[in-house]
Order: C-alpha cells, then structure tokens, then sequence
DNA sequence: CATGAATGAGATTTCATTCAT
DNA sequence: GATGAATGAAATCTCATTCAT
C-alpha cells in the first residue's frame, strides 16, 4: 500500500506542540550532522538527541530523505534570506560595490552555519542526479542576471545567461575552498580577498 | 576428490597475478559505481561482479574504504597523466596557449570517465576531512605554479601560491558545472569556452 | 479559549450519535480492505477515511480486532438477511425448487459485497481457531435442517446433521471458486450452474 | 538498487552445508507456523529456530514471501506425489473404485502435515491474488481430467472441464471441513464418509 | 466525550567482514 | 591462497495503542 516515496513531509502540525516537535527534530539532524557527519547520522540517533520518540519523528518525515530535504530547505532559506538582505542596496551601488557586496553576502551566508552547509554540500547523497530547484542558489542567480543587466556597458562578456552560471559556480566554489583548510597553507581569508578580483576582471577585462 | 589438472601454469609470477586480480576487481567497482552510483555499491556485488571470491577480494584490500581509496588513486593517476601529457609543451608556449592547453588539458581529462569521476567526487563519502594528497589536482598544482613564475611580469597576481589554488578550484568547478546539465539551459559548450576567458583575465587583468 | 458555540443540539441522543459513528467506522473499515486488502488495513487509516479521531475509534472499539469482527458481524447479517428472504418461501416448494432457490439465494448474497466478502474470509486472519458461531452459516444450517426434513422421504442421505453440514461446506466452496477467475478458464456462471445438480444428485441419487 | 522484489529463491546452494540449511530453515519455519500460526511468523524467530543467523536466512530467501513460498512448494510437493502414489492404480479401476482411491488419497495427503496444511491454506496471506500453478491441485486436476475422461460413458455431466473444477473444489471443501472441529458435533469421519458418495452421484447421477 | 500527538516494541532487510574448509 | 557460507550489528520504518489536553 505503499504510494510512491516523496519527500513531501507527511503531516502538517497542526497544534502547537506538533510544530515544536518539527523544530526540535530539523535541530537534532542538524547536530548530528555537523559533529558526525552523514556516517553518523540515522533516524534513531536524531529520534534520540530530539528526546522524541521514533515513532514521533516519522509521523512528521515519512522517511530519512524527507528530513534531510527538510533540513536542505530550511537551511537553503536562510542562506537566501541573509543574501537577500546584504545585497538590498546592491542595486544602487556601482558594479565594482555591487560586487563586493554580493561577494561579501555570499561569505556571510556560508559562515552562518559552515560545517552543516559542508556536509549537506558535500556528503548527503542527492536524492535526484540534479540539484532541486528549491537550492539556495537558484534565486541567487536571477538577482544576478538583473544586477549584471544593469551595468551591461561595462561588461566584456557576451551572454548574461552563461555568465551567471559561471559566476555562481566560481564564487560558490572559491568560498568552499576558503572553508577548507589548504594543505599547502593558504590562510583562509587570502581566498576570500581574491573572490571579488577574479569576479571583477572577468566582467570586465580589467584590473 | 582429485584436484583438478590444469594447463595453466601452476604459479605465475606472483605479482603478475596479484596486479590482475587487483584490477579486475578495482574495474568491477568503478563500473558498479558509474552504473548504480554509491548506492548500488557494496563489497560482495564488486567481488560478484569481478569474478573473484569475497574472501579473495578481503586478500587484497582490507576494507570497503582501502578499495574506494584505491580506485580514487587509480582514477587521479589515470587524470593527472594525460593532464601531464597535454600539458608538456606549455613551458615553451605563451601564456595565452599555455592557459589553454592547460584548460583543455583539464577538460579532456575529465572527458576520460566523466560519470565515474563524478560519482567518486560527490557520493562517495571522503573517510577523512580534508582532500587527500593523492588526489589527482596535487600535482597539477606545483605544476601550475611553475608556469605561472614562468610568466611572473604579465601577471596582475601577488601571491602565486594563493593564486594557484584559487585557479585549481575555479577550474575544476567550471569543468563540473559543464558536465552537468543546466536546468536554465545554458550548454557545456558555452561554459568550457568561457574557462580560459575567466583564467586570462583573472591572471592579466586585460581582456 | 472559550467552547465554540453550536448549533447542532447540543445533546443528540446518546446511542443515535454513538450508532452514526460506528457505522461510519465501519464503513470505512470495509472500503479499505475491498480497496487496499488487509495489508493496508490499519487502524489509523480506519479513523482518518471515517473521519473521526484515532481515539474515537478506540472509544467505540477497544482494539482491532474488535473491529474486524463487527464488521464481520453486520456483513455476515447483511447476507444471512438476504438469504432469509430469498428462500422464505422455500418450505412451500418442492425440493428440487427448494434447492433452486436456496442456492440462488446464497449466489446472490454473495454478489452484495463479493470483494469484501472475499477478503473477510481469506485475508483477514481470524482471532479464533474454530469458526466463530456468528459466521453467517450458522442460521442457514439451522433452516437447511428443517427444509431437509420437509422432504425427508425423497432423500439418499442417512443422517441429517451430516448432509446439511456437508452441503454447506459445499455450496460455499463452490460459490467460491465461481468468485475467482479460473486459470484454465471455466466461466463463472458454468460452475455456478452447476451447484443445484450436485446438490440434487447427491440429495435425491437421481438425475 | 532493489531488483523488482521477486520470490525466487537467491541462491541456489552449492556445497552440501548450505543445502541443509535450506532445510533447517524451511523445517523451522513450518515448526513455527504449526505451533503459533501465521501471526507468530517472524523471520527473526525462524533463524533463532532453524539454530540459524538471520543473515543466513536471507542468503537463501530474498524476503519473507519467498520463504513461505518456497515452504508452500515443498508442501504441495510433498501431496502431490502421496496423492499420485495412491491414485496410480485408478487408471485401471473401475469409477466407483477410482473415486474411493482419489478420495482416499487427497484425505491422506491433508493427514500428512494437516495443521501446517490448513495456516499455509487459510492463514498465510497469498502474494498473487488468484492460486499459483505451482499449487498441489494444478496437477491433480489434470489427471482428473484423464480419468473421467475414461468413465465417459457412464458420466451424466457435459463438460469435464468444469467437471474436473467443481470435483476440486468440493473435494477440498469437504476434505477441509472434516480437519476442523464441528460446532454441532458432527464427526470428521462422518464427513469423510460421504464426501465419495457426493462426487459418485453427481457424475453418475445415480445411488 | 473527542482529539491527535506521542509512543516504542518489533518487524524486515542489508552488508561489511570473518573464518572453517 | 581461494572459497563462499555464515554472521549479526545496525538501520529503516510501521502501527496498535495510550493519554494529556
């Protein structure tokens, strides 16, 4: 009688507790994943640090999927929201500020919660091949590709719509080489100083 | 019962034969993992699918991690020569073409067993924290920052050994945003083009 | 928090509410079981498609098994009731058009509900070994008895007791197999046809 | 990575050590449904029987379907060859005695193992909804047919096919209801006795 | 009485690893 | 060395039932 798996949480809370409940899980998955990684993490153990009964948890995530797309979704949303209130006056400023503001958002974004952003990144299995549209990023890039818009006659680049991807991928990925340690000892911050250079020159073609 | 007569010679050369086993084995992995991706993969289905004994798998490596890890070298191995190879005349070039050929060096590497190495990449779990020095991007690395003395007065760059892991992550994750398709559409095509663009100018400072 | 006003009396009679509810149980009991089988049956989704709150169903029946049984009750009443009605007037009847009619009143009982009736009878697991003296039979080998009398001269068979337990094994065994689609493909209605003469013959021991 | 969950055995046991825990298992397994019924079948409490681990049951069966099945089989095997043993010489017999030898032999198949017999019967749920054709009747009623084949001439039905259905079934009915206590105290043998008598006079239609 | 959140024993199944042959 | 039968800890998930509100 099983229908078909979803990750669509199985219950709406209705009353109070319920919703606490709901909260109360997301923290413990959470916990258990930034000090165990995804090895450590299984339904009982997040039941357990919850002080939730099992059955409790299942009433609310049909499976362990489900709560980690949860746990995505909340956590994706308030990456989203910190972006989107540090790059509200992007829109005004000039490319070269626009950038470092955008840049600068990002970073902040990813020291909110580094190790959990980390491992739901890099060691939670997908459930699908592609990421969801519910990934934080997808916002991200159409605030872009308006922001680029906006000061086209400076830009030495082509397509806007390659670009945003471009750029979402290479800032995404200089600010996860800053939160892992180098082997050969680059400081953390050395990166991060060289995001907005790298977004900067290849906008426009110059220093 | 009588032990079977056989033609084949009785002992092989030790190594010979160790070294066959160790790759078919190590084959039978790599294609259970590019076909069912880390879900699918388990000790006894590689061992199956290698025509070999799980207790003759457990001979040559002593877990499940030792035969991921194995495969990874082999894969980095296979990766960083054909890198190498495509990269050998770059000394003598300009910094333009060798900014290229590295770039498509690179590509052309990740075109060896693109679902293969993503798999390894993004599902199968790193046993520790930071990357391995094994990895296939530790050489590329060092070579990389001899080229780049090589052209030391064209570059707008300060620090070379920032500058270097700066240019591996960026390449890298450009190279993967091409191998995966984009939900808005934007083709691999366009990205890999963009690659040396966004080097040169990063590097230079000019378009 | 104030109770909500209402305007439904606030006191509907005790046992008219209590039956409404029950009933609605019970209905919703028997269109999972015809829908999903016993294998989806749980109690839970039993109150959900009722309607009523999981504790409302306990109040009303204190497990699940009780559950089961009365709804094994009203069905078995439901067709007793029917075959009650078909064969009223077979005591007036000769013995041939007594068979006729009680045969083809126990066929249509089973039309009422024959989905329900097959899952009651070989999904769901009874509490008891034996059969429980509520099973719908049990009335109808009572007027069996009676009706065999009536024509006791006309009958091969020695003791009564027997004849009519064996006939009611009979009947039902063969309504049965007209509900399940034959594998070598014998058409309901042929079988069903055929349970007058069988029972006929083995009566009489004439053509 | 599930293959479609199917009942046919994993695999098939080459040395002699996994053959008998084949055994073991299937021979725990009846123990158990005998004693507790299908509501005491666990497929822990079958490896803790069978002095077997868990893992090794599901080495051999796939699921726990796959071992009811597997013990189904055996059973009907197991009747199947008493009931063609006794029935061997009915060929040459003449119908009277033919029906005494069938009638005879399906009563002493359902001695074997009656209470395993009955719970496999009624109890255990069926995976398919109509009767596999590996079921212990699928070939008695195809010698059936061969047999009232050679009585044509005396027979007063038309079809033998759905002869041979209706003979199945109400053999198999009465057999059943002679295995289960009577409420009203009618004897098993007492039903034995006639269930010959009601097959002779329906294909004859004569005493 | 009604509600529905919470419980938790228990069932199924997997798979890395061992070890007798 | 090679084999493969056996192991069993551990993980996921269900559902009958209780009880605070």
């Amino acid at each position: 009688m099983p229908a078909a798996r979803s990750n669509v949480p199985r219950k709406l809370p209705r009353q109070e507790r319920s919703r606490a409940t709901v909260d109360t899980v997301l923290d413990a998955a959470a916990h258990i994943l930034v000090n165990d990684g995804y090895e450590g993490f299984n339904t009982n153990r997040v039941a357990e640090r919850a002080g939730v009964s099992i059955g409790s948890l299942y009433q609310y995530f049909p499976n362990k999927a489900a709560l980690l797309t949860a746990l995505r979704q909340r956590h994706a949303q308030e990456m989203s929201e910190l972006v989107g209130a540090r790059t509200h006056g992007a829109a005004q400023a000039s490319l070269k500020q626009a950038i470092e503001q955008v840049v600068a958002g990002v970073i902040e974004a990813h020291r909110l919660h580094p190790r959990l952003h980390q491992v739901l990144e890099q060691e939670v299995p997908r459930q699908t091949q592609q990421a969801s549209p519910t990934d934080w990023e997808a916002g991200l890039r159409l605030q872009l590709m308006g922001l680029l818009a906006q000061h086209r006659e400076q830009l030495a680049v082509i397509d806007l719509s390659t670009t945003s991807l471009v750029l979402i991928r290479l800032v995404d990925a200089l600010v996860h080489a800053a939160l892992i340690p180098d082997p050969q000892g680059v400081p953390a911050a050395a990166i991060e100083g060289e995001i907005s250079t790298v977004v900067w020159r290849y906008l426009t073609g110059r220093r």
